[in-house]
DNA sequence: ACCTGAACACCGTTCAAGT
DNA sequence: ACCTGAACACCGTTCAAGT
């Protein structure tokens, strides 16, 4: 035995790193992930992460990715038959889901599709989709950015949850018209839902009219 | 002269460090602000910020907050009269001007207004006049929301930047619509600005939909 | 009150050494 | 190939000491 430097089986792979690390991110937020953390969480040194991910940073770029991988996409697909703006309003809804079940993850998905297979995945989905329901595909480019857009920043910038849950922060002087602002803190979720909904329809409903007049 | 422990002025305050480290993110971004650095950059010791500031994350609420200072607020003025629309829309295009201004404190400018009063003026302004206007106080929270949810996606996420500027990156097999997705780098503030002004249209428009539907 | 240097408990990453 | 401990150059923050 003793120090045993090299098992002939890997201690270690990307799946365990990303697995230990989703969790360890779900549980307790991304300021938690370190690199010795994490490693002490598969029951390694730090160090030996560098043998399967080049760096931190990669690794959050893995997890991220795993989140992406769970949005549904089937309604993009051509035998599916869904209207583009059904497809376009069931996608959003499971890319919400998908990043309100990990919420830590959302900074790091936010800055943008970048290399994540998945990422790439969804954004082909929808460019597909928007091109084959007749959109020009500069449009189509349009409507996948700024449909990403709004549900990361949805997702990222709860408004309620940018609150304070304290009566005293918000001096009515100051602001006339947030007057039980802290009451938003508790009703956190139901503006989130409200405030996302509306959006999602506001946008689509107008896509619509663009659409209309683009068909003359 | 030796060993200046205290000197009768004071050589720091809140505005002088919440400037250096506005500079420092600009010029070098938020990976660059360490409170050694921020300090040097000031000319004394790492610690002397505390004396101004409870916590790193406070001079960056700070600097996020001066950002919004920044955000035109003149169309929601009741004697300026501009329809509801306009507004909406003038002031989306003046908060994302902001952003794009200062991109490397848009992360944490969209964690929410939290207790920033700057932030909390706009989501005040936004709310007032929309009430004005008409709308019940339960659709006005949302609208705030909503369109903070898209500027601060937009700004954060920018869709373009997140591809790489690299053709191999993206197999043709594996995305087929995504062909000429490296050309998007290129293209970068081209797509990032059609993206949000059709957004911004969209909104408004899909908004506008509800908004008659609630006036009978 | 406001600055200092020293110290504490951390970081991400590199690297020679081991099997 | 894949793990280790030691090391490097950092972190944010606390605190006693100075004026």
């Amino acid at each position: 035995m003793s120090a045993m430097a090299r098992p002939r089986k890997p201690l270690l792979s990307r799946e365990l790193i990303v697995g230990a690390a989703s969790a360890l991110v779900d549980a307790e937020g991304l300021e938690a992930v370190s690199t010795r953390r994490l490693a002490a969480e598969l029951g390694v040194s730090g160090p030996s992460l560098y043998n399967h991910f080049r760096t931190k940073d990669e690794i959050l770029e893995a997890v991220a990715d795993a989140v992406s991988a769970q949005v549904d996409l089937s309604m993009f697909d051509e035998a599916d038959g869904r209207d583009w703006r059904t497809a376009l309003h069931d996608w959003a809804v499971s890319y919400r889901a998908a990043l309100t079940d990990h919420p830590h993850i959302v900074p790091v998905l936010a800055r943008g599709p970048g290399r994540r297979p998945a990422g790439l995945r969804v954004a082909d989905a929808v460019f597909g989709a928007m091109v084959r329901a007749g959109w020009p595909a500069a449009q189509a480019t349009y409507i996948g950015a700024l449909m990403r857009y709004f549900i990361t920043g949805s997702a990222l910038g709860s408004f309620a949850r940018g609150f304070v849950d304290d009566a005293t922060a918000y001096d009515p002087a100051d602001y006339p018209h947030l007057g039980q602002a802290h009451l938003l803190a508790e009703r956190q979720e139901q503006v989130d839902e409200g405030a996302f909904e509306t959006g999602v329809r506001a946008l689509i409903d107008g896509l619509s009219v663009q659409y209309e007049a683009i068909l003359r």
